[in-house]
RNA sequence: GAGGUUGUAGCUCAGUCGGUUAGAGCGUCGGAUUGUGGUUCCGAAGGUCGGGGGUUCGAGCCCCCUCAUCCUCCCCA
């Protein structure tokens, strides 16, 4: 006999938890939707091709791979195998792979169906993605994303949007949140300003740990990259700037970063006049590793509560390209759907209506009284009514135990009296309260709670 | 990929210096004159001490390996 078990990083859904998700997964839907959005969903695996080189080197060491079916080592690559060299040994035994996020399966698609589809292309997609992670807290092996995408516009209309997105989808699962925004266009203007365009990724890795390592960190991490003092000091008076104004004369000699502060501004300029209900602010540190991001960047932080990022995205003007159709610029936001789960229930943010679903527990005393309660719950059923009868007739002590168990509002209970004036017994079980109630009347007090 | 934490009953955890038959709380099941739960009382079941090896007269406890877990870094949702 074997112990049972599942994979590293992976979890079971209890009845409970699916009703929480759920629930997380409807709110941001029905967003989404308001928003015109519409639903799409792509395989669980991608060819590995569609996959690879899209996540930066990181991310490509994170993908999962399948293993090709049959003897996949007849075709193996002979001398990687020899070689034991598992990166040039991988293409040739495993051609697919678990996906790794919505956004490039969803750029897969658009070109592959671009002559059916009507430009702004705007969909969502909640699925789970797969990463090699180390599993850690906030961080799962298999996860879920919701994701809203509109391709095929560069208007800065919808980087708008999708902030007002965020704003609201979080306001209304009630946790408040810091919504952060910048421009890759401006960080590429620092690196022009400080003279190092060709060091731009390593300067953000090192500026994206601002907040966590302090300037001191990021100092040491600049140099640890081969970043000379004179970039430093530039740098640095660029990260102290207090606002897009300021940095404007830092990027007179820049006409990307000025670029990327006019769309900050423009998007900025639009929520202005609208009302939000969390903060969207400027964080010139905010980076973002996914590597096909070109323009606005999101991110977004719980307020009062210690979690990684719960939500990230951004504008990327090309990703279709690599597909072979170029010119196509989309941007889109992604949920994190499983740290807003760990967020909530941490905060104690679930609606207590959540925990069942049954309204009423038929409950009986012998064989003739639970046929009555089985004709009893098809009519309710047939009214509508959630109802669930215990499975056998007997003892009302174990029968009103399982209905407290499982928090069923509601117990009817048949004897030979109620059968004789056709009803049943129902009691509340918060109150204690109880009455001789129709079939009728019970359909019309449940519609009415 | 690097570093660390913790593995004892279904769950949360005690377990002294290495010493007889491994404990508690909660939960589960049964009962307290058979038409009423979440309170109380009584009783019972439930353990290969993660697995393997070693040291020792003797190992839950010490050593090695291994698996799992959680956390930190990296990176990310």
């Amino acid at each position: 006999m074997q112990k049972p078990s599942i994979p590293e990083g992976t979890r079971d859904f209890g009845p409970e938890q699916v009703r929480k998700r759920n629930f997380i997964f409807d709110t941001i839907r029905s967003v989404f939707e308001k928003f015109g959005f519409q639903p799409l969903e792509t395989p669980a695996m991608e060819n590995l091709g569609t996959l690879t080189g899209k996540y930066g080197d990181e991310g490509d060491k994170l993908l999962f791979k399948i293993l090709n079916n049959g003897d996949y080592l007849k075709d193996a690559n002979a001398d990687a195998l020899a070689a034991r060299d598992s990166n040039k040994l991988v293409s040739s035994i495993a051609k697919r792979g678990l996906r790794y996020d919505l956004t490039v399966p969803f750029a897969r698609y658009v070109v592959m169906n671009r002559g059916t589809l009507s430009f702004p292309f705007k969909r969502f997609q909640i699925q789970p993605v797969w990463r090699a992670d180390r599993p850690q807290r906030g961080r799962y092996r298999e996860f879920f994303q919701c994701d809203a995408d509109v391709i095929g516009s560069d208007s800065l209309l919808y980087e708008a949007e999708l902030a007002q997105i965020y704003d609201e989808a979080f306001a209304r699962l009630g946790i408040p949140v810091v919504i952060k925004m910048n421009n890759r266009k401006v960080l590429f203007g620092i690196a022009e300003a400080a003279g190092i365009p060709d060091k731009f990724m390593d300067m953000t890795v090192a500026i994206d740990k601002l907040d966590k390592v302090g300037i001191e960190g990021v100092r040491k991490e600049l140099s640890e990259r081969d970043i000379s003092e004179t970039a430093m000091a530039t740098i640095e008076k660029i990260l102290a700037a207090p606002d897009t104004q300021a940095l404007r004369a830092v990027f007179s000699n820049s006409a990307t970063g000025l670029n990327g502060l006019d769309e900050l501004d423009r998007v900025f300029g639009l929520l202005g006049k609208t009302t939000l209900q969390n903060e969207v602010k400027f964080d010139i540190t905010l980076a973002r590793g996914l590597s096909y991001y070109t323009g606005c960047i999101y991110e977004v932080a719980a307020k009062d509560f210690r979690m990684g990022s719960i939500g990230g995205g951004g504008r990327y003007a090309d990703l279709t390209g690599v597909f072979g159709v170029p010119g196509l610029s989309g941007v889109g936001i992604s949920f994190g759907a499983d740290r807003i789960y760990d967020v909530m229930e941490g905060m104690g943010l679930f609606p207590e209506t959540l925990v069942e679903s049954v309204q009423i527990m038929l409950a009986s005393f012998d064989e003739p009284s639970f046929e009555y309660a089985f004709q009893c719950a098809t009519a309710l059923r047939k009214a509508g009514v959630a109802v669930e009868i215990y499975p056998e007739p007997g003892k009302l002590k174990k029968q009103f135990e399982f209905a407290a168990k499982r928090n069923i509002p509601y117990v009817a209970i048949i004897g030979e009296s109620e059968m004789q004036s056709d009803t049943l017994m129902v009691k509340n079980q918060k109150t204690g309260d109880q009455e001789a109630m129709s079939v009728e009347q019970i359909v019309s007090m449940l519609a009415s709670v």
